[in-house]
DNA sequence: TCACGATACAAA
DNA sequence: GTTTGTATC
């Protein structure tokens, strides 16, 4: 692949549906349609009453906070993130519509149903990586070479060409004339652009016509392009960004504009070079860069500067997890377990009631709950946030909030005049849940409770599960990794990982009080497991001994006793920071790998859950499969390796690694001459 | 190179 | 304020 086709091969698209929620709720209140509106969001605290997205949740007099302004109100000056008293001095006449409510909390169902319907429109010519609940990319580069090879050189102008843009062709008409230009002077790319501007013009008109939503879009050659192009002009248009613009487009931009640069990372580049814009940032020597950041992200950053980002869309349209929470600020911090026990039965009946939907919808369900918290202290004590996670069998609020309340219990035990100021669980690592009776999952036991009818999901193919593990899912929405959790069978989940990571706060953790708990615990729901019990493994709890020394007499899989799972249980051994291993920690992890921890995915059915005489009567190459699993199930764990620390640079969070993942050129290749980048153009 | 859990950061 | 994705160690 040339170089021309790494920086203007492809044609990529992002799509941000305009003052989104507050479109959604014109379409719920359409006497507001043409009225300045906004979406406001109020904490209702301990009010449980629920508010329908169905009925009137028309609030004009509400101080919550805006999530979202239409354009009505913020030509007025309203912006989101204002409370409703401060928005009604710029606006007086401002229309505040309420966000549903449920579980005593913001409840967002009909933001996510009208999302997906868009995505559905858009994706109908290209792969989508949905971004966000208003926000696609979409890589049409094949539909744009496709018009592109039947124009004869003419790109067909756009549908709706008085919403049409592109960049550095202001005025009226001028992306008219541009389209219009004679055949000798376009470069490649821009044809490739222009044929995209038509086809997203189009995707555009369908969302209109058949949703009623409005939406702008950018069109560029790479996503970070396409992304600020679409926030060039709205609401309702579309730019495009050419290879030769850019120089003007980002010579002055602030850095903070670009995606990945907005927060602390960004902040630390421009302090460090003391500098302040695109421009600046292509100024400065790649060598200088890499002192002042990390080599990939110095890499990254050389290349952004230019307009280039070689970063795929991937194909993607479900969220890969579920979560919800809710804050409790300042007097409103619980304080007591049975106010945090009813707000995580909340918590969890809305996470069921969402993990079930989704079942319905896409066939699969997730391995993995994680519950978290922030908190303070009481004095002395010390605050901050925890998160713990287990296996996800049964997804049942009362299981789910049960499990919870172990990890609070833990957190509090040790914080006298303890609060907590936000809750949250997260549901995660999906793997398809097959409805079809066709499947090798009829032969197991049931693990996700009863098979659904066999219902038909367009677009999302399924695997039996017990044959997915080689086979990569057609849009990326199931794991294809080893396994959806290493916790199989489920260990006391909330136990620490390695100590040397955690908080002070923590420490108890590895005490001899946790270790004996987690032993037992660990054994209990081990136990549990191999036999459906309901329980998922936070909810092994720190009392009951007695019911531990029923299972401790053997719980054995593969021929391993499990008896020790709570001596390493959620121990971190494969690499850390300088992290010890010591000898009774492998053993415990290597007794956990016999109960399949670090299967794949295939091996959580280990031959237990097999009728023997079932698995007999399997084809050869399934028993031959399920047997190599089970034999990769017990590989030990790798040992730690000690990572030498380097001083504390700036880093990027994200982008340098899907950078250094796209395989990119060497620093000098593929970029212009350097330090006068921004003079090609005036910026 | 991977896997994993807990955490941090960035964004809508 | 309520989410979601992706990075590090
Ligand atoms: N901090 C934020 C930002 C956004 N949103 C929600 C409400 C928005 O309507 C939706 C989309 O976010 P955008 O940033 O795309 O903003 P809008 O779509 O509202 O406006 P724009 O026309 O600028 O895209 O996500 C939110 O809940 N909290
Ligand atoms: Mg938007």
């Amino acid at each position: 692949m040339s170089l021309e086709d790494l920086q203007a091969g492809r044609c990529i698209a992002h799509v941000d549906l305009d003052a989104f929620y507050v479109q959604v709720e014109l379409k719920q209140h359409p006497s507001l349609i043409g009225k300045p509106t906004a979406v406001v969001q109020y904490n209702p605290n301990g009010d449980l009453s629920t508010l329908r997205p169905d009925e009137e949740r028309i609030f004009n007099r509400s101080n919550g906070s805006l999530i979202a302004v239409g354009y009505e109100a913020r030509a007025k000056g309203v912006k989101r993130g204002m409370r409703g008293d401060e928005a009604r001095k710029a606006c007086p006449d401002l229309n505040l519509v309420q966000v549903p409510v449920a579980h005593g909390k913001a409840d967002l169902t009909l933001y996510r149903a009208c999302g997906k319907q868009v995505l559905g429109i858009l994706a109908r010519l290209s792969i989508a990586e949905r971004a966000s609940i208003d926000e696609c990319y979409l890589d049409i580069s094949e539909e744009a070479k496709k018009r592109m090879a039947a124009c004869a050189g003419h790109p067909p102008l756009p549908v709706n060409l008085e919403q049409v843009h592109v960049c550095g062709e202001e005025g009226e008409g001028a992306a008219e004339a541009w389209w219009h230009r004679p055949v000798g002077v376009w470069a490649p790319g821009q044809r490739l652009l222009a044929c995209g501007a038509a086809v997203v013009a189009e995707l555009r008109a369908a969302v209109s016509r058949e949703l009623g939503f409005s939406c702008s879009a950018g069109i560029a050659h790479n996503k970070i392009l396409a992304k600020l192009a679409s926030g060039m002009h709205k609401p309702s248009q579309q730019t495009v960004v050419t290879l030769d613009c850019v120089p003007g487009l980002m010579g002055a931009l602030p850095i903070p504009k670009l995606r990945q640069l907005g927060g602390k990372f960004g902040e630390e580049v421009m302090a460090a070079l003391g500098i302040s814009t695109v421009g600046e940032l292509a100024a400065v020597p790649l060598r200088r860069l890499e002192a002042v950041c990390g080599q990939d992200d110095a890499m990254w950053l050389h290349r952004l500067s230019r307009g280039i980002d070689d970063e795929e869309v991937k194909e993607r349209q479900l969220p890969k997890s579920i979560s919800c929470g809710k804050t409790f600020r300042g007097h409103t911090a619980l304080k007591d377990f049975p106010a945090v026990h009813k707000w995580l039965g909340e918590l969890a009946s809305e996470l069921e009631e969402r993990i079930s939907a989704d079942r319905e919808e896409n066939e699969r369900s997730p391995g993995l709950l994680t519950v978290g918290m922030w908190g303070e202290g009481g004095p002395g004590t010390s605050g901050g946030s925890v998160s713990r996670s287990c296996p996800l069998r049964r997804p049942e609020s009362a299981l789910m909030a049960a499990d919870a309340l172990k990890l609070i219990k833990r957190w509090a035990a040790e914080r006298p005049g303890w609060a907590i100021t936000s809750l949250y669980m997260t549901a995660s690592n999906f793997s398809s849940a097959p409805t079809g009776a066709s499947t090798i999952t009829r032969f197991l036991k049931p693990r996700l409770g009863s098979p659904l009818p066999a219902t038909s999901a367009p677009g999302q193919q399924q695997q039996p599960t017990i044959l997915r593990s080689p086979t990569p899912s057609s849009s990326g929405q199931l794991v294809q990794s080893a396994s959806r959790h290493s916790k199989e069978p489920p260990g006391p989940s909330m136990a620490p990982s390695a100590a040397e990571q955690q908080p002070e706060e923590l420490s108890m953790q590895q005490g001899q009080q946790a270790l004996t708990a987690d032993s037992a615990s660990g054994v209990l729901v081990a136990a549990a497991a191999l036999q459906q019990a309901p329980e998922s493994a936070l909810q092994a709890d720190v009392q009951p001994s007695s019911t531990a020394s029923v299972a401790a007499e053997g719980v054995v899989s593969d021929g391993v006793k499990c008896s020790n799972y709570g001596e390493s249980s959620g121990r971190n051994l494969g690499h850390g920071d300088g992290a010890q291993v010591d000898a009774a920690a492998v053993a415990g992890k290597q007794d956990q790998a016999g109960c399949s921890l670090d299967a794949p995915l295939l091996l959580q059915c280990t031959e237990e859950e097999i009728d023997p005489e079932v698995l007999a009567a399997l084809p050869a190459d399934i028993q031959r499969e399920l047997r190599l699993a089970q034999m990769m199930a017990r590989r030990p764990p790798p040992t730690a390796a000690e990572a030498p620390r380097g001083r504390p640079l700036p880093r990027a969070k994200q982008s340098a690694q899907s950078a250094k993942r796209a395989r990119h050129g060497r620093p000098g290749r593929g970029t212009a001459p350097i330090t006068d980048f921004y003079r090609r153009t005036p910026g």
